[in-house]
DNA sequence: CCAGCTATATGATTAAATTATATAAGAGGA
DNA sequence: TCCTCTTATATAATTTAATCATATAGCTGG
């Protein structure tokens, strides 16, 4: 461990979905967008890091753990396998896949979300209103 | 206690927002509803536990504890403050205000969500991608 | 040889969701 | 009177998970 460790408390909070928010702590999202990215094929935990990021979910290095710590646990849980990548320069890499489970557990966070996306909507609007009525 | 307890995870699976999804356990957007609901004006915890029924939330029985433990937590924090209503028939009730920090905190949870939302958007999105090009 | 990037992993701590239960006032019926 | 139901608040105990912190190792370029 070379470089400093920066609280994720004090930098990052106004960020993406599986950061900050003002509740501190993120949302229990990260099963499904990890389910979503492995879905698209199999990939490693370091990359599914940079692709997160594409997804505009601004993780940090520090945030690495949290990915494999929630990679063992669903493959655990039977929504994914994984296996080392040892043919290649550098160091090895876990590779994880999707299963047919972890298709229909994905099935499932979208029924969610999409319910989650409305009611967002309908708190957002609730919210304009009474800033409304007070002017 | 003289009704029997259900357990959430057998009847409330595909609900709200602050329930049951995949992942088993609530997302942590409690605070932001109640504070919504607070800053209509003040109310004591069991009139909540309707309201957010209304708001589409569907909360059983079991989750008025949560309710509870909430605002006790959210009184510590400054964001509301509580007196006794003792003016009424039947049990006393504790109403609760929100305070100009509660206020502030709102604001910081209506940006967050609407980060939030659109990300999961984006997501949604994504997914829907997804399954058109398998076909 | 050191710094930095890539890569995986996990112990310890803290926060919070869930389960379960205790208490009590009043209303209405048998 | 007793029983049950609804309204109302509260918290102990348990479990899950997010965060903080750190350890290890391969390879590259200066």
């Amino acid at each position: 461990m070379r470089s400093k460790q920066v609280r994720r408390s004090e930098k990052t909070k106004e960020r993406g979905i599986c950061c900050h928010y003002p509740g501190e702590r993120a949302p229990r999202f990260i099963e499904a967008f990890l389910l979503l990215i492995l879905s698209e094929g199999p990939i490693h935990g370091y990359m599914i890091l940079t692709k997160l990021r594409e997804m505009g979910l601004e993780y940090e290095a520090n945030d690495i753990g949290y990915i494999y710590r929630n990679l063992r646990r669903m493959e655990k849980n039977g929504f994914v396998v994984s296996e080392w990548d040892l043919g290649r320069r550098g160091p090895s890499r876990r590779v994880y896949s999707i299963t047919e489970e972890g298709e229909q557990r994905l099935d499932e966070w979208i029924k969610s979300l999409k319910i989650m996306r409305k009611n967002l909507g309908l708190f957002l609007r609730r919210c304009n209103e009474l800033k409304k009525n007070r002017n």
